[in-house]
DNA sequence: TTGAAAGCGCTAACAT
DNA sequence: ATGTTAGCGCTTTCAA
């Protein structure tokens, strides 16, 4: 007993098996590959074996002599964000039913360390990798990337590779004109901290030119450094400060729903009612915001569409049915309306 | 330009780079390595061929004949919930930080779906498996894995393998203790739709307990298949209707913040206040749990020491460091006394 | 229908 | 200080 223990530290090999079926490594390889041609005796005697020997086989082989893998690497700037976490797992299931399994990397922690994820992966021999909001500098990533490989954006872009997202632009510009057309002139938008990333720099340019297109003048909020702090056009104050003062905004169109869950926490903290005082418009439309104690208004993303598409086009460039040049997919967005907005209170 | 394109479309190896810098196989390999003993030159040589090749070392080739990755499997119930995606990104970056990775395996879909899963780890032999809450047939799920690799447990146990996490049973009981403080009388449990899950059965048994203890009834609640309907002793209702009986509960301990949350909404919709007619207790303490409309008593977990703990643990397991009998490890948690709870209204 | 043999890209003795 | 060699476990021609 101790000893066929110790004896099956080392898990069996192909050889094992073909050894106890006294067969050849080969035809041990067509039955696990359920090639067909193999004498249905022979086959049954091999099976045999691998129930005995409780064999697996190993992939890492399988993928050496293959020169490729069914990995598909993804990056995902921050997982505690709900929206990323269900992306994740929709990429995670249609990636599943493609027969590619997911290696991950999260890397909200600093630039060096994504880089050095991004190359782990592909030292992995990845066979393609997702971006899920990726905010490191594009062009290094690009670099560490290489050419040799197929990449999609999913919901965010960096200006190389496939991209499949909703129109951002045209999303805030929606979100945005829902406000304007309720009456508020003084329109706040609240930034993401990543601001280099390009769908943030869509959204807030959408929201731009909706206010543009109105005459009104765009105010820029984002977190501060330190908690509760907010950087309002250069100067720094506390999040309370900037919803009450006397030029306060009556209405902020938030980056991400997290972003406006925020703006709804400080809100409440600052006795100011949503939507009588201060309407609210998110963007992702997150599991939390449906509920009624929060009843976002808000962009929703088709999640589930984003992913099917994102994951059925990198299987179709690993798989050569897709060729050519970077694709951009659009998908609708939807605006959902419900209780953070309201008319702007009287002046 | 076209022709080294083409060049490079199989990535470079070791070879190349040896043949390009005029020195042997090995050579680059102690390069690559860092191993000491190598002529400055001469890996100068060798890191500039490195650079012009843009060659990144095939991590399945060194795999392979080191016979070991640095591939940490986890297994996630289900990434949608914040508590698990919070896990797991801790998890991620303690792995980064030993020079692990992570493949992932979100497998709330179906039981077979997830044993394929965890065959698609093994076969991809992954150095340790991490399971975050498993909901499947734990017997099944042994056989699967076999014996010959480290497993742990983080924030849930299947009777085998190391465990991490608090004490289930301790906290629901300290949880429903505080409602019974309160002067409530009548308390439900809000189960985890996962019921057979160790976890779930230690929390309903603390909770169970607490009752006794205090001469009370126990009453259970979960969701029915179909949204809004929930199980309460073998009938089936809305929950408003649950939630509003004459025999209605005063308060109700929730198997985990979401479920939690859930109550908050049905109560919300069915004009019951929080907690002045009636008291909700979590179990998590997600990060939306703070915010001022939800402030949610609740148990925390110690999310970043568990994760810390199962990964150093499974890493020492890995590296042979720690061996010997399963080890159970349990982390304090804490009562968080927020908004959601109050004394029993009067009857 | 089955087997023999070459080799995927790398590491790790062992020689030189 | 560098090179030679023998595999790791598997797939895949090609022969038998």
């Amino acid at each position: 007993m101790e000893r066929s223990r110790r004896a099956r530290q080392k898990p069996a090999t192909i050889h094992d098996v073909a050894r106890l079926a006294r067969v050849s490594k080969s035809t041990v390889s067509n039955v696990i590959r359920d090639v067909p041609g193999v004498n249905p005796e022979t086959r049954e005697r091999v099976q045999e074996a691998i129930r005995t020997l409780e064999y697996r086989p190993n992939v890492v082989a399988r993928q050496l002599v293959q020169q490729r893998t069914t990995l598909l690497g993804i990056v995902i700037g921050d997982l505690s964000n709900p929206f990323y976490a269900e992306m994740a797992k929709f990429v995670e299931s249609f990636a599943a039913a493609h027969g590619y399994q997911l290696m991950f990397c999260n890397t909200q922690v600093d630039e060096n360390t994504e880089l050095d994820g991004i190359r782990s992966l592909i030292e992995h021999r990845v066979a393609g990798l997702l971006f899920l909001a990726y905010a490191g500098d594009a062009e290094s990533a690009r670099q560490a990337v290489g050419e040799q490989l197929p990449i999609v954006f999913l919901t965010c872009d960096a200006g190389w590779g496939d991209v499949v997202a909703v129109d951002d632009f045209a999303a805030a510009r929606a979100g945005t004109q829902h406000l304007i057309d309720l009456g508020h002139r003084r329109i706040a938008y609240f930034a993401d901290t990543v601001h280099e990333a390009r769908a943030e720099r869509a959204r807030q340019g959408g929201y731009a030119l909706a206010l543009q297109e109105a005459g009104l003048t765009p105010s820029i909020l984002r977190w501060h450094d330190r908690p509760q702090l907010v950087e309002a056009g250069g100067s720094i104050c506390t999040i309370q400060t900037a919803l009450t003062a006397p030029e306060r905004p009556t209405a902020i169109f938030a980056a991400n729903d997290l972003h406006a869950v925020d703006i709804l926490d400080a809100a409440d903290q600052a006795s100011l009612r949503v939507p009588e005082d201060l309407s609210v418009v998110g963007f992702d439309d997150i599991a939390i915001s449906r509920i009624a104690r929060i009843n976002l208004t808000t962009i929703a993303q088709p999640k589930e569409a984003l992913a099917r598409l994102a994951v059925d086009l990198i299987v179709g460039r690993i798989g050569g049915k897709v060729q050519g040049a970077h694709q951009r997919h659009s998908l609708p967005f939807t605006l959902l309306q419900r209780r953070t907005t309201g008319p702007s209170p009287a002046p």
